[in-house]
DNA sequence: AGATTGAATATGTATGGACATATTAAAAAT
DNA sequence: ATTTTTAATATGTCCATACATATTCAATCT
């Protein structure tokens, strides 16, 4: 509900969504002009042009100048995911967390991780990630070393791949992919499974200014985990 | 890049995240005051104001009063899914879409379907969706009949529950889980999988004002289902 | 009828000023 | 030395106004 301190754009905004969800406004419905609004609410048409910007940004109504502003026709809504460094998941859950580097080599990257590199030399990478000494997470990374040389002498001892890349280049971009895999041999008794338990699969590949990093995938026991994804405009806090 | 037509506002963003991404300012450095910044672009305050505002908003600063703005430690960034209608996903892919009803029961959910809906009354529903006639989803869903009473009379042979709900309630809110399972025999033999083949699931609870509407189970072949998750600030575009 | 031109209009960006508010740092009081 | 009070400051919101620009609708010309 709208709170008495709310700054006006935020009442202006919860109240216009309220009366989407509620069916008073149905997709393809036009929503009154800025300054209609404003006369409505005694402000300014910026305070009304914040609110309603940000309802389109968030999928909930489409814009057009001089056609006006309709409600969006709904499905296909975006919804947030974050995915979560490993360790700071594991000790979320009140678990201790432990890392173990099982391989480590330079290659010429082929099939995805070729792909996705597009390098000739890459420093591939093979570890395990416990939650209370049990098997949490497989992770096979490849990294660019063309673009990240420095990976070549990191011993990832205290900090594992994925830290030592945030801390080395922070922002740059990343794509995910999910999907499920079956365990083969090999993944099923490092992660203590039978083979041919379900996985699920995180796949990312990051690159700085269109030059790639790394590609990683990272594989996890699909019969206890779960990934999220929240809503845009939850409820109508925001 | 910075066009010459971008706004300002944009211009400032675009150039703030570059220097992000290079390096020049990392995680815990200060970025300069809205006035100085306002002073060197030559524009009123509001405009730097925007700016920063959306990079905030986006994960990549934040922002204190009086303390000022400050680069945000990496990691765990956010990225969007969007989950899309069935009928869209096939059709997207160029291939025919149909579905089919296999079971329609009015019944009291027990389980995760109980605790999702917490009512006693919902019209469960079996269905199958093909793409060129090969089974592509299989979708379990439970809806409430206490909050959502038409559907009981709904034959759901033209439209598919979900555009149905979509149709009826647009915008209400929902939660999506992902995750992996093993096909059991009945999922497997109407996937045309082997049994313990790896199904990618997408959970879906959706609720309006706090009111359960839905609960779903999309189960999807794993060997050939991706899910892509796009970045917030795609390159340097936003 | 069809194409071209020309207003009308709703949104988009921007300004420069004002005041509110959270938070910090310095000053004052204990 | 520690706590309390006070002032300084950067961000947050808002206004009134102005002009830009995409798009529609009507008027004009072929």
């Amino acid at each position: 509900m709208t709170t008495n301190s709310d700054p006006v754009y935020l009442k202006i905004k919860k109240e216009l969504l309220q009366r989407i969800r509620q069916g008073e406004l149905r997709p393809g419905d036009k929503v009154e002009h800025e300054e209609i609004i404003a006369q409505q609410y005694d402000c300014a048409r910026a305070t009304v042009h914040r609110a309603i910007r940000e309802l389109a940004e968030e999928g909930y109504v489409e814009r057009k100048r001089r056609a006006g502003t309709r409600v969006a026709s709904a499905g296909n809504r975006a919804t947030r995911v974050t995915i979560p460094l490993v360790r700071q998941e594991i000790e979320a859950r009140g678990a201790k967390y432990r890392f173990n580097v099982l391989e480590r080599e330079i290659v010429t990257p082929s099939g995805v991780a070729g792909a996705a590199l597009s390098s000739d030399r890459a420093l591939f990478l093979r570890l395990i990630h416990f939650a209370n000494e049990a098997p949490f997470q497989l992770e096979e990374r490849w990294i660019n070393l063309e673009t990240v040389p420095q990976a070549e002498h990191a011993t990832f001892e205290m900090t594992n791949p994925n830290e030592w890349l945030v801390e080395t280049s922070p922002y740059s971009e990343a794509e995910h992919f999910f999907s499920a895999e079956n365990a083969n041999k090999a993944q099923a008794k490092l992660l203590e499974l039978d083979e041919n338990d379900a996985l699920f699969v995180i796949e990312r590949r990051t690159h700085l200014e269109g030059d790639a990093i790394t590609y990683a995938r990272l594989l996890h026991p699909g019969a206890n985990y779960r990934m999220t994804a929240e809503n845009f405009s939850f409820s109508t806090k925001n």
